[in-house]
RNA sequence: GCGGACGUGGCGGAAUGGUAGACGCCGGGGACUUAAAAUCCCCUGAGCCUUGCUCGUGCGGGUUCGAGUCCCGCCGUCCGUACCA
């Protein structure tokens, strides 16, 4: 055995291995019981960071704890090489998107496999290759086919200066980010999906998510934005037409005392005609900051119409009607009807304007009709002042009330979400190409699958901002498919969430001629782990989940939910290291390599001179507080960092990285080397064979070690790890120890698989594969030990400790509590009145 | 404002209502060495009248023989989200 274990050589020699024998293939025939293990796929952005090295240690470990327990793992890996940092590159490089993006696929994949990651590799896929892509065209056309997409105008934000439409998280302070250029609204024909079809099985489904943290489903829950009420017409006065509002309380109608509608409602804009004081309200609301900030300290603003309405339940009673900042076009009608007494905001605006503010729900015994705390009461109660209704409960009142709108005619039950269809037209040439052709006789033209994929034309130059393809010379021209005449196809390409929204099928399953084979889909899916950051909480964690439906009602897959268990890794963190200039008081930030530090203290190793060290945030950039796993890696080797990443802080959390942290996981992995050199080394006489305290604490870790990393609690595993190395470590050889280091190196193979495989083919060059070994057994008789330590109590404080036989007596235990020297100074010659005895544990007298 | 998570030594964090601080990091002391590195051993919540005692899990109450853990009320930090009618 070497004296030191050189990842150098070894990381490298096993990945050759595990390559060459294909040792993660997953087995489409296997008969064993399968295990779908599923990290987040990677955009190629050029390298990966140590939030990838975290979320794929994860993975990794379960999948091959997981392949140990006996089962069949799919533990894939691939690329969302789709998107716009590609386009921004061939702009500004001058590079080709394609070229850009498979560069930095070839170095990422180079840099995971580094790592020794369990993966594989066979059934990689990238999302830009027409492999793929192709395959998402099929399943768009079957989708339409299903009546799931459609095409309407909509609004979009058009940058006039890069001549596309952006995301609204492109637009700041309503300038495009990238161009500066003030943003127009601009009606387009875009491309939907019906995801709010599936509103309310997506809100039902998350109840069925019991693998899923409570956090995640709670935001989708709150995305879907599920509210029931009423939908009704308020009649401008002396005329046949109404404003239409929705509300949710419409059991306080009695209470209402205005109107109010968006500033972009069509009612506003018509009035706003021939009236300029209007019109300049309007442009006053447009301005308003949507910044949460501003929107707290937003003034309540109206401006009266003059117009007045009359109230549903009766037609004499009248109310005026103001334009409102604070009501949106965009949620239920545009329109709403104030009732101060019992909504925030409408009391708000009811003192501003002196509108009457009337109590219609009791406050405790409060009846008053006048209502005069500045707070509105929100609480249940019953009615009161509220005509036929008063007296009843909010929810009988809610029911009364919807049901009299109804046989009356003004109005109906009505729920309304949150959630919008899925706008997936991006006016972008990295995308995939939406399949469908515009034909001047024959209109919008689905592309007959048999001339699938339709396939991204190279020759594109990004000299001229807006998208290559509406410009290229041939590609867009192609006849109609059903008259044959000349015709265009569509330039627009798919979002990228359109590309994670189906991958996962995909890797179960890559025929040539079809997107997955759905027999191969029933027997991996769901996946069993999904694993990736809280970032992906609602957009593609929803979309995936309504994608997985859609495919499901059009009968091309049988499961409705992608994955069954859900977990959300915390950041990698590090402290930051800076000085402010002097110039303009601005701090600079230094890299952790320019930083020697030592103990507390951080010196710059440029000038010897101190830096101040910052407060542990997410790495970034621009705060330059980043390291490179490849550095790391070729420092100290792929264990030594996967390690780290298992280590200390629980998974959901964030992990602070630190140079003596690191440096305290390559000290452990050369630890272990020493103690595996040991095995083998067995007692020297008979006596020694035996070490039964030790046994139990190996069959104690095994047990425990499992169960950890079946609960994700890596910490915690690794902690039980460290505890039986140095028991291992203390105990005096024996037949006991050798099975011990035998079966640690089993324990920590799926954390630090290069240096198990190095530790035992030195030894045994011709042994199988330990990645293909069976996760130790463990005797559940050995995990309750023969002793233990029971607490003795005197009034629920500690006063001593006693060994005994496991299952001692109740009465044999207060006997001995009571014969202890330090209970009976602590009882102080009071006489004991009461003993609780919990074997096993612990003896408390009450005196 | 609303929703969620969290609050334990110098730090990351353990702890089915039953011995708070496992395990790791940092720090201190020692051994080995000509010396260093590596390695190994010991100590390491605070305080005190140090066989031991007192205090101690954000704050204030409560339930209990017994509370970091359960209940009520606060405070703070972080994340998400929003004039959602």
């Amino acid at each position: 055995m070497t004296e030191r274990f050189d990842p150098s050589q070894a990381d490298g020699r096993w990945q050759r291995v595990w390559d060459e024998r294909q040792t993660f293939r997953a087995d489409d025939t296997s008969d064993k019981p399968r295990s779908f293990v599923l990290e987040m796929f990677p955009y190629p952005s050029g390298r990966i960071h140590i939030g990838h090295v975290r979320n794929y240690t994860m993975g990794d470990v379960l999948a091959r704890y997981k392949r140990m327990q006996g089962f069949e793992v799919l533990h894939p890996m691939g690329w969302d090489a789709f998107g716009m940092p590609a386009e921004n590159a061939a702009m500004e490089k001058g590079v080709h998107p394609g070229g850009w993006t498979r560069e930095n696929i070839a170095n990422m994949k180079a840099q995971l496999q580094r790592l020794g990651f369990a993966l594989d590799w066979s059934r990689e896929i990238s999302t830009c290759e027409p492999e793929y892509y192709g395959h998402e065209q099929a399943l768009f056309l079957d989708l339409y086919a299903g009546g799931l997409v459609y095409r309407k105008e909509s609004a979009v934000n058009w940058d006039p200066v890069d001549m596309t439409v952006l995301a609204n998280e492109q637009v700041i302070d309503g300038r495009g980010w990238r161009s500066g250029a003030l943003v127009e609204k601009r009606k387009l024909s875009q491309w939907f999906l019906k995801i709010t079809d599936f509103a309310e099985e997506l809100l039902e489904g998350l109840s069925t998510l019991d693998g899923w943290p409570e956090k995640v489903r709670t935001m989708q829950e709150n995305w879907i934005g599920k509210s029931q009420g009423l939908r009704c017409t308020f009649r401008l006065a002396g005329t046949q037409d109404g404003i239409e509002v929705y509300t949710t309380r419409p059991d306080t109608l009695f209470g209402a005392s205005f109107v109010a509608i968006a500033a972009d409602h069509p009612l506003a804009a018509s009035l706003a005609a021939n009236a300029p004081e209007l019109q300049e309200f309007i442009a006053t609301c447009k301005r308003g900051g949507t910044t949460a900030a501003e929107l707290e300290t937003a003034e309540k603003l109206g401006f009266n119409t003059g117009l007045s309405v009359e109230h549903p339940l009766d037609p004499d009673w009248h109310l005026p009607v103001y334009v409102a900042n604070f009501v949106l076009m965009d949620y239920g009608t545009g329109a709403v009807f104030g009732c101060p007494a019992h909504d925030q905001r409408d009391l708000d605006f009811a003192r501003k304007y002196g509108l009457p503010v009337h109590r219609v729900v009791a406050d405790g015994d409060n009846e008053a009709l006048e209502y005069d705390s500045d707070e509105a009461y929100t609480g249940p109660g019953r009615l009161v002042n509220s005509g036929w209704m008063t007296g009843m409960t909010v929810p009988e009142a809610k029911a009364a009330i919807i049901a009299k709108a109804g046989h009356d005619g003004w109005g109906e039950a009505e729920t309304q979400y949150r959630l919008r269809d899925w706008g997936v037209s991006r006016q972008r040439y990295w995308g995939t190409p939406i399949p469908f052709i515009h034909c001047e006789t024959c209109g919008v033209v689905p592309v007959p699958k048999s001339d699938l994929p339709v396939v991204l034309p190279e020759d594109v130059d990004f000299k001229t901002p807006g998208n290559p393809l509406v410009r290229h010379a041939t590609w867009k021209h192609v006849d109609c498919p059903s008259c044959g005449a000349k015709a265009e196809r569509e330039t627009d390409t798919l979002d990228t969430f359109v590309n994670s929204s189906w991958y996962f099928l995909r890797f179960a399953s890559q025929p040539a001629d079809k997107p997955f084979d759905e027999s191969e889909i029933a027997r991996w899916l769901p996946v069993e782990q999904y694993i990736g950051g809280i970032e992906h909480a609602i957009l593609h964690l929803l979309y995936a989940r309504f994608w997985t439906r859609a495919l499901e009602r059009i009968g091309k897959i049988k499961i409705k939910e992608p994955f069954a268990s859900l977990f959300t890794q915390g950041m990698v963190t590090h402290e930051t290291y800076s000085r402010v200039d002097p110039a303009n008081g601005q701090p600079i930030y230094f890299s952790p390599a320019e930083v020697d530090k030592q103990g507390d203290a951080a010196k710059l190793k440029a000038d010897g001179a101190p830096v101040d060290i910052g407060r542990v945030i997410k790495m970034s950039k621009s705060k330059k507080n980043v390291v490179d796993p490849d550095e790391i890696v070729a420092t100290y080797g792929a264990d030594a960092i996967r390690w780290f990443m298992l280590s200390d802080s629980p998974p959901e959390r964030d992990l602070p990285w630190s140079e003596a942290g690191i440096e305290g996981c390559a000290r452990f992995v050369q630890r272990l080397w020493r103690l595996f050199g040991q095995i083998g080394a067995g007692g020297a006489g008979a006596d020694a064979n035996n070490d039964i305290a030790l046994e139990r604490k190996l069959h104690q870790t095994v047990a425990a070690v499992a169960a950890d990393i079946e609960a994700l609690s890596f910490n915690k595993a690794v902690a039980r790890i460290y505890e039986l190395t140095g028991a291992i470590e203390k105990a005096p050889l024996s037949s006991t120890r050798s099975d011990a280091i035998y079966k640690l190196r089993l324990m920590i193979a799926p954390m630090m698989p290069h240096l198990a495989e190095e530790s035992l083919h030195e030894r045994w060059p011709d042994a199988e594969l330990i990645s293909n070994e069976a996760w130790p057994s463990f005797d559940p008789a050995m995990l309750i030990d023969d002793e233990v330590t029971v607490a003795i109590q005197v009034m629920g404080k500690l006063r001593d400790t006693i060994t005994v036989a496991k299952g001692t007596g109740k009465e044999e235990l207060e006997a001995l509590a009571l014969a202890s020297d330090k209970v009976q100074r602590a009882l102080e010659g009071k006489p004991v009145k009461k003993v609780i005895v919990v074997p096993d544990r612990l003896v408390n007298l009450v005196a």
